[in-house]
DNA sequence: GTAAGCTACTTACTTTTCGTAATCTATAAA
DNA sequence: TTTATAGATTACGAAAAGTAAGTAGCTTAC
């Protein structure tokens, strides 16, 4: 996506927040950290695109993956402080949609 | 998409709000009332997508559409209340990109 | 009177992303 | 050897986004 010229980083923060379950996942999240399949549950997202969302937040330095070896495997997730950083903002969106929709 | 059982009320928001480009409509039109050619230069989005978002946006009460019958035709496009209501909101997302991005 | 220009779309086509379901990896217990 | 579990990956059809060309209605220029 190329970028807005308008607001450079907006439009940053759009492609990153605003990707879909991006927002939703981070919501989850602030309820504290989980496991892949917990997250699974409580969306109506697929394994499939839950994986790729985590990397991508991974990466971006907003979520934290931890291995546990045990067996069966744990993985838990939780949100960093630029992540933590992001509840005002969803709280917003969750405010506004209380009043307007 | 389907809704989730989490915060239906955030789902539907990120739904419409999270869709690309949408956010950055409404930043451009929080400058005031604007012609679609306008909000075409001011983003790199297509006229394909614009329209169908205007149109998306209108439909949800976010938007307003005002067409003059002047030569060549004008067409005006400006945030309704719920649509000012979202000023907050996407102020937030930008002040966490200025302190994050 | 026809050609060109303006604005606001719309259509046709290609590329990217999403959604669903099946499969894989590693480990251990039955 | 088969089964189970958690986390993740792969394959593939469907949906959405991107690109570029075309349309409609009206005006002015030639």
């Amino acid at each position: 996506m190329k970028e807005s010229a308008l607001c450079p980083r907006l439009s940053k923060a759009m492609e990153l927040v605003g990707k879909r379950w991006t927002a939703l996942i981070i919501y989850q999240l602030l309820e504290g950290p989980q496991r892949f399949n917990a997250i699974e549950s409580a969306l109506p997202i697929s394994g499939r695109l839950l994986s790729e969302r985590l990397k991508e937040l991974e990466k971006e330095g907003i979520v934290e993956r931890k291995v546990f070896s045990e067996v069966p495997i744990r993985v838990e997730y939780n949100l960093t402080k630029k992540g933590q950083s992001l509840e005002q903002t969803v709280r917003e969106i969750e405010n506004w949609a209380k009043s307007w929709l």
